[in-house]
Formats: C-alpha cells, structure tokens, sequence
DNA sequence: CAGATTCTTGACCGATTGGTCAGGTTCGGT
DNA sequence: ACCGAACCTGACCAATCGGTCAAGAATCTG
C-alpha cells in the first residue's frame, strides 16, 4: 500500500516535473534572448523539443511562463544576498556581495539577461511591490555603509549609487557575454576568467571605497 | 535660379528628411525597448505617426531600418571616444572616458539600450569586423593603460576588465533607468544626478586603480 | 502646362502568433 | 476490465506579422 503510493506519486511527479522542467529551461534561455515580445511559445516549444499545444497544457499561457521566471529569478537572488549589520566588516561584506553577484553571473546568466530584458522593456510584469522591495532592501544596505564612513571603516561615497556600481559590474558578465567573448577571443567564460573577472572588482571597488582589505595567505 | 534651386532642394530634402528622422527616432525606441524579433513595423509606424507602408517606403525594410539605427548608435559612440596616448595623463583620460560615457548614457539612453538588446540577442546583426575594430580599440587602451602600470602611474590592474567596468557602470544608467528611478523613487535622472553619478564613478574607479587625481577647486 | 518623380496609403498576401478544442493514448486506482 | 485523470498533439481560429502592389495625390522640372 505505502509502496504502491510511492510508486503512484514518483511516476505522476516525474512526466509533469520533468517537461515543466524542460519547458522552463528553454522558456528562460528565449526570453532571455528576445525578451517578452519577441519569444514565441513555437520557438520555446522547439527548444523544449515538446509540441507548442503539449507546452501550453502544462504552463497555461505565454504570461504565466514569463511570470514563472521572473519570480524563479527573484528566488535566486534574494537566496543568495544575506544580510548585513553595522558590526560586519565592510571588507568581507562587499566582497562577499561581489562574488555571489559574480557566481549568479556565472551559474545562471539566463536569468540575468532575462532580468535584463525586463527592463529593457520597461518591466512591466515587475510589480511595484517588487521593487519596494528592492528599495527596502537597497536603502537599508545603505544604512550600514553610511554607518561605517561615519566610523571611517571606508570613505562617504554614495551608498545607492555603490549599490548600483556593483550590480551593474557583476551583470554584465552575463548580460553582455557575448560582447566580452568576442573582444577577449574566448568562446567560454570560465572558472578561472570569472575569479580573475571578481578578485578584479573586489580590489578596484574596495579599494575605490577606501576599505582596507587584509591580506590572507 | 539660383534662388528657385535653392528653394526646389530644401523643399523636397524637408520631406524625405523630416520623415525619415520621425520614423529613426520612433524606430529606435520601439527596438530599444522590445529588440529586433520584439520590434513591429506597425509599432513603430504607430510611434512615428505614419501609415506602416509610408514606413516601408522610406526605410525599405524592418531590416535595413535597424541595421542604419545599429549602426548610427556605433557612429555615435565613436565620435566621443578620442585616442590616447601613453604620455596622456592617467586622470584626466579615465575621467574624460567615464564622462563620455555617462553624457552618451544620458543624451542616448535608447540607443544604448538598442545595443544591449542587440548583445542579449547574441548580436546577430553586429559584423565580425565591427568586433574586430572593438578589439583593436580595447588592446591599444590596454596597452597604454599597461605602460601607466609600468611607470607606477597607476596599480597593474587588468586593463581589459577595467574597460569593462567603466562600460558597465557607465551604460547602466541607460539600461537599467527604469530599476533606478524605481528605486531612488525618481521620475527622471536629470543634470544634478548624472553629474553626481558621474563624480562618484570617476572618484571610486581612478581610485580603485590607483590614480591620484588633482584637487581643481 | 505636361510629364516625371516623389509621396501617400489602403488592400492584399502568405506566414506566424497565442491560444482553444477535441479526440486519442497512457496511466493509475478500484 | 472499466473509468477517470493525466498526458499528448494536430486542426483550427482570429489577429498580427513583414512585406508587396497599385492607384491617386502632391511636388518638381523643363
């Protein structure tokens, strides 16, 4: 009886999961591309080897994939930022914000460019409520770095617009891939191009920001 | 006669002119925002105020109307960025690059939005040969920003990636202008904050590469 | 003024779009 | 074995897509 449920539940999770998962790989690497507007459900359909009709049987329409991936992208991030107090050392708190931002880069660069289609778009799936959010949580990390210039751990550079630097540096990898590989003769961006990619940003930023980082070897 | 030719070419150059300006500008916001596949020739006939066949006959295709917007924006570009030299000063050439990039950020937002599109769609459209020239143009600034390092004018950072800190961070306020106005509660960027942004990238970067600037006061 | 050129623009075309629908197949439970 | 649920998928639909084409209006030129 208890195997048999088992058995039952293992085999129905395992065809929806397993096409929702496909679908969703391939749904983020078109909207990725071509954004909202410009992917189509055929296209996301062929990536996901599956018939256009069998792909909307499972998600239900061209809107609620993108929504599905653009929360599942949110997911991401917000897993991966901690938070953060006053009594942390700046040093380990930027770096640390850097290469997590740079890990997502390098794991998951559709969600990146994803993301930044969305904007590109003037995002209009993002609720308002989202980036009330992104505002709660921008404005308290710039809480704590406004505290430690006023205890002179790191020089009174805009908080917000550090914020921004960082994103904008650590995105780019994945956002404009394409630009970096062609100009840098890669056809990959490695293990070894993103750590020399974020030890880069660390000690630029840091250093720009007048934290003194300690030497560990 | 010389009058009337004079008032034959200005009358027939309005038009056509006129016309073909009205259907760029509207055609570089409507691909800024959706990218090539996401773009309509109807959209962008709706946003210049011109019947779609009117668009057609000046621009001949959706094609040829982004390749002569893709390749206005490289013009665009092109002509703020100037040569240097290893004997240039450190500072002032950084801080000229990042200037130079925030004001094309903030007088042609959507054509560096058209670009980022043009790069998330894995630059389709981009000639081999407009990489090439991108590539030339990175290592000659690498190679002078090495001999810098070399005469301790600045710290030996990796020049490639410093290019591209200073495109990201510059052309993020372009992109990603939506996030930004969402989250510092904004209606716009004018003057007042693309100076600051401008002071604050040019402050942390030069310093994060070790360039002493000089007080101008 | 007449003819040539440019401009304007709706009708039309085949292809594609986001879905809907219906019917058949497979699977699981009784 | 039977029935219901889940899965699969091609046909179909109205709307939109990038264009073509033709006809009329406007403008230019000699």
């Amino acid at each position: 009886m208890n195997k048999d449920e088992t058995s039952n539940v293992s085999s129905e999770a395992t065809i929806r999961e397993r096409n929702q998962a496909r679908i969703l790989e391939a749904a983020e690497s078109v909207f990725a591309r071509h954004g909202y507007r410009g992917a189509s459900i055929q296209a996301i359909a062929a990536a996901a080897g599956l018939p256009k009709s069998n792909v909307l049987y499972y998600v239900g329409s061209k809107r609620k994939l993108y929504l599905t991936l653009l929360e599942r992208t949110m997911q991401r991030w917000n897993a991966m930022l901690s938070d953060i107090d006053a009594d942390d050392d700046p040093a380990q708190v930027l770096e640390a914000f850097i290469r997590s931002k740079m890990a997502l880069s390098q794991t998951h660069p559709q969600s990146s460019r994803l993301f930044a289609n969305e904007i590109l778009h003037g995002a209009p799936f993002l609720k308002e409520s989202l980036f009330d959010e992104m505002q709660t949580w921008v404005d308290s990390r710039a809480q704590v770095f406004r505290q430690w210039a006023d205890r002179g751990l790191m020089d009174p550079v805009d908080p917000v617009w550090l914020i921004f630097l960082i994103w904008s540096a650590t995105q780019h990898y994945a956002d404009f891939e394409t630009q970096i590989l062609a100009i840098t003769g890669r056809e990959a961006l490695g293990d070894e191009d993103y750590r020399r990619a974020s030890d880069f940003l660390c000690e630029v930023i840091l250093k720009g920001c007048g934290i003194r980082t300690r030497e560990t070897t």
